[in-house]
DNA sequence: TGCCAGCATTGAAATTTTTCAATGTGATTA
DNA sequence: TAATCACATTGAAAAATTTCAATGCTGGCA
C-alpha cells in the first residue's frame, strides 16, 4: 500500500473519498486520453498498461500487481497516454488527486513513498526493453515466463492470453503460441487451470539466461 | 536546468561543490554497478543510458539530452544499474545527493521539480518501448531518426553509429545499416560531416507513421 | 600526401518471424 | 449432452532479419 509507510495521524487529516473497487477480469480502469483525476494502488491482480501507436497498434508497456501505483503519469493534470485493463480479478484503492496533494505539503513520509514508487516504475521500464525486447522470440518468451512466476506469491501464475504476451514481447500471436507450446512439449512449462500455470524455472534458467 | 524553478535564496542554501564538467565523445559519465554519490544534469550535447544482460548484450534503453537528469534510479543509494555513456561533446553539471536531499526538505519547488523529471523519464521509456520496439525494422530507423530530429534545435542532428542505433531498436548493426543506407539513396536522410545528418521529416512521416 | 583504423555498406545464404488458412480444445450455455 | 465461442495450435509459404564474409569510405595521423 502507498500508505504503508504513513502514521495514522497522518491519515486522519484525510476528508476526501478514498474508494476500494473491484473489477472482473478485462476491465477497463482507465483508457488512453481520459481526464484522471485519480492515482490507484492495486491491492492485488494484475493490470497491463498499454499504449496505442496512431497506424492501430497496441503495446503492452508494463505490468502492474500488488502494490504497484496506477495512473502516476497523470499527477500533472495531463490526460493518461496509457489504458489501464484488467487482466484477472482486480482489487485497487482509488485516491483522488487532492489527497495526494494535501498530504504531499503535510508530510515528508509521503513524499519519499511517492519518489520510491517513481523509481520503481521506471526500473520496470528499462527492464522491460533490455529483457523482453531483446534476443529471439524463445528467449523473450522465457523471460516474460521467469518474470510472471517472479511476480507471484503462488507456486503458479498467471499466464496471459498469447495475444497478450505478444504485445509485451513486439511478436505475433502465432509465434508466441509456437513458442509456450513448444515449452510445454519440453515440460518447461505446464499451464494449469483458469488461466495459471507452472514453470520449470533451473530448465528455462538454463536454456536462456 | 534542475534548478531552473528555484528562486536566488535557494541557491544560497547549498554549501556543497556542485561541479561543471565536460566530457569528449565515448566517455563514460557512470558505469553499470557504480556507486553514485552524484546525480547529473545534462547541459549540452547527448548520453546514451544502456543496460548489459548477463549474457553480454548491451541495451541503450535512453538517450539522454539538455535538461534531462541521469543518476536519478540512485536517488536511493542503490549503485547504478546503467552505464551512461556520451555520444558526443557533453557538459554536464554534477549534484551531490547531500545537496538534493537538503534541498528537498527545505524548497518545496525543487520536490516538485524532480516529480516532473521522474515523470519525463519515465514517459520517455514508455514511448520508446511502444515506438522504437515495434514494428519491422525500416519503420523503428524512421521513428527514431524522427526522434533524433525533434530533439534536436538544429536543422541537422547528431547520428550515432549503426551500431548504437541497433542497440537502441533491438536490431542488428547490419540490418540498420541496410536501412540508412537505403533512406539515403531516397534522400531522406542525407549524411552530414561529423556525425550529424539531415532527413526529410514529410516523407518519413508519410511512409512510417 | 598516403596509409590506417574504424565504421559503413553490400551480397548471399541461413535462420527466424510473420502471414494466412485450417484445425484443435476447453469451457460455457442452450 | 451437444452446440458454440474464444483461444490455442499447427503447417506451409512468404517475408524479414541475421549471419558471415568482403569490400568501401573517410578522417586522423605519420
Amino acid at each position: 500500500m502507498l500508505f504503508s509507510d504513513l502514521q495514522h495521524e497522518d491519515f486522519d487529516r484525510i476528508h476526501h473519498p478514498i474508494d476500494d473497487i473491484e473489477y472482473g477480469p478485462g476491465s477497463h480502469i482507465y483508457m488512453q486520453g481520459d481526464a484522471m483525476p485519480f492515482v490507484y494502488t492495486i491491492r492485488s491482480g494484475l493490470v497491463k498498461l498499454s499504449q496505442h501507436l496512431p497506424n492501430g497498434d497496441t503495446r503492452i508497456v508494463r505490468l502492474l500487481r500488488q502494490g504497484d501505483l496506477a495512473g502516476l503519469e497523470s499527477l500533472n493534470g495531463q490526460p493518461s497516454e496509457y489504458e489501464a485493463i484488467t487482466l484477472d480479478h482486480v482489487r485497487v484503492c482509488r485516491i483522488p488527486h487532492s489527497v495526494i496533494e494535501s498530504l504531499r505539503r503535510d508530510t515528508p513520509r509521503l513524499h519519499d513513498a511517492l519518489m520510491k514508487r517513481w523509481q520503481k516504475a521506471l526500473s520496470s521500464a528499462d527492464s522491460w526493453i533490455t529483457r523482453l525486447t531483446t534476443g529471439n522470440s524463445k528467449t523473450r518468451v522465457a523471460r516474460l515466463l521467469m518474470l510472471l512466476d517472479n511476480n507471484s506469491e503462488d507456486d503458479s501464475f498467471f499466464l496471459p492470453t498469447r495475444e497478450d504476451m505478444g504485445a509485451m514481447l513486439g511478436v505475433t500471436t502465432e509465434s508466441v503460441s509456437k513458442v509456450t507450446a513448444e515449452f510445454t512439449r519440453n515440460n518447461w512449462l505446464r499451464p494449469l487451470a483458469q488461466h495459471r500455470a507452472w514453470i520449470d524455472s533451473e530448465a528455462l534458467e538454463e536454456n536462456f539466461e
